[in-house]
DNA sequence: TGAAATTAGATTGTCGACAATCAGACAAAG
DNA sequence: CTTTGTCTGATTGTCGACAATCTAATTTCA
């Protein structure tokens, strides 16, 4: 139950159980998946499915050919490090210059949750729960920008990112490193009062999550 | 009739034809489109207009919700200059180093070929064609660095860039200008012999051709 | 034996029909 | 006159059936 707004028909409530299914590890890259199947399971008929899945390939979580099968998308590393990054950087600094300054108080207080939950998460050693916490702060960034093209460009470069790291070790850094990280970015999006701070705190914050150290030249 | 390999679905063309509509300005920014309308137009089912309708909405022309209508997207100029342009010359210059290493002659000739056209129309003052044409010469340099994901994040980018200039009054500088523009990028593209003088050209190239001095700032 | 042709089953593509929902017209009540 | 409620036509959402195509196993023929 991720925040969205008002994306409830059949189709956004089947991509995500497919997304789920393929996020918790369910569905490896490049694995087939076929309509009916995903039909019967949840008991809804194939033209929603499809509508589902050709919203997933859009996405760029699924791949598929006319007639052929459909399947998990195979994303490299170097695809991830040196193009989706440094884009997913730049739309959320965009976002952020935008949203900053007609953040209210609800909005502040949706941050604070995500921290508190990110607190219990690593109390609980939840990695799952934590990444998907991770995934929402930064939502919550450029959702509240409220520019709704910004919004669904964001969306489809993080699914292929976060599809890429799912098959991937974790970057170095224990939990609570982390934990620390985003105390410190939260913080300073609530409390601090200039754009230019927030901003150079976000980029330090998804370069040093993100970026190994080789990838830092420019 | 542009560059596609393996997309010939009824889908990928239904979606063809109305965003034919679209860039030919039969149908402008905010307007609405419904399925029926378009389905009996081209003689086909609804069904596959939707999926059409759906890639479309995904590629950032259409913009829908639920039950609602559904309409060609709008999209600020601001959107355009300050994160579509950066995001684009981010990917197709990411496309040009994986892609540079590996064309063959007939990619030269490709290029040489649009080249060629790119005279003709400018010969017959065809200006719409004169932007196909530019579209092409640079979806050619990111196709052919044959990277699926590349491909699609560059073409969803370069729509939403595509329809707000059509309701813009284009750049200054004349046609001719244009034309010794692309001429010399495709001189150094063909017979320049290392990566980084094709990079540099085509970042001065897109620059120049798109982004306004008052935003060359960083 | 082995390569080409054929066939069978599975899977995707396309369709028309029916259900759910919406927007606007119109009427009733205050 | 404004507001509320009810209808109606238009539009989108969902479905099951049938057609087209692919894959891989099987058969045919040199």
């Amino acid at each position: 139950m991720s925040a969205n707004f008002s994306k409830n028909s059949l189709k956004h409530q089947i991509a995500q159980q497919i997304k789920k299914l393929i996020f918790e590890g369910e569905l490896e890259q490049g694995e087939k998946i076929t309509e009916l199947q995903v039909a019967q399971n949840l008991g809804v008929s194939r033209t929603s499915v499809r509508e589902a899945m050709l919203l997933l390939e859009l996405e760029g979580l699924l791949i598929s050919e006319p007639y052929k099968d459909t399947r998990v998308t195979t994303i490299s590393q170097e695809e991830v490090l040196e193009l989706l990054i440094p884009m997913r950087l730049h739309i959320e600094i965009y976002a952020l210059k935008k949203g900053f300054p007609i953040w209210d108080e609800e909005i502040k207080e949706q941050f604070k949750l995500i921290l508190a939950n990110m607190r219990k998460a690593i109390r609980y050693e939840d990695l799952s729960t934590f990444i998907e916490l991770d995934i929402q702060l930064h939502e919550l960034i450029v959702m509240s920008s409220q520019l709704e093209n910004v919004i669904r460009i964001w969306e489809s470069i993080v699914h292929r990112i976060r599809l890429h790291f799912l098959y991937q070790n974790r970057k170095s850094g224990t939990l609570e490193k982390w934990l620390v990280d985003h105390e410190e970015l939260v913080d300073i999006l609530i409390n601090g009062n200039s754009v230019e701070e927030a901003v150079k705190t976000l980029r330090k914050h998804i370069v040093d999550t993100n970026i190994p150290e080789v990838y830092l030249l420019d």
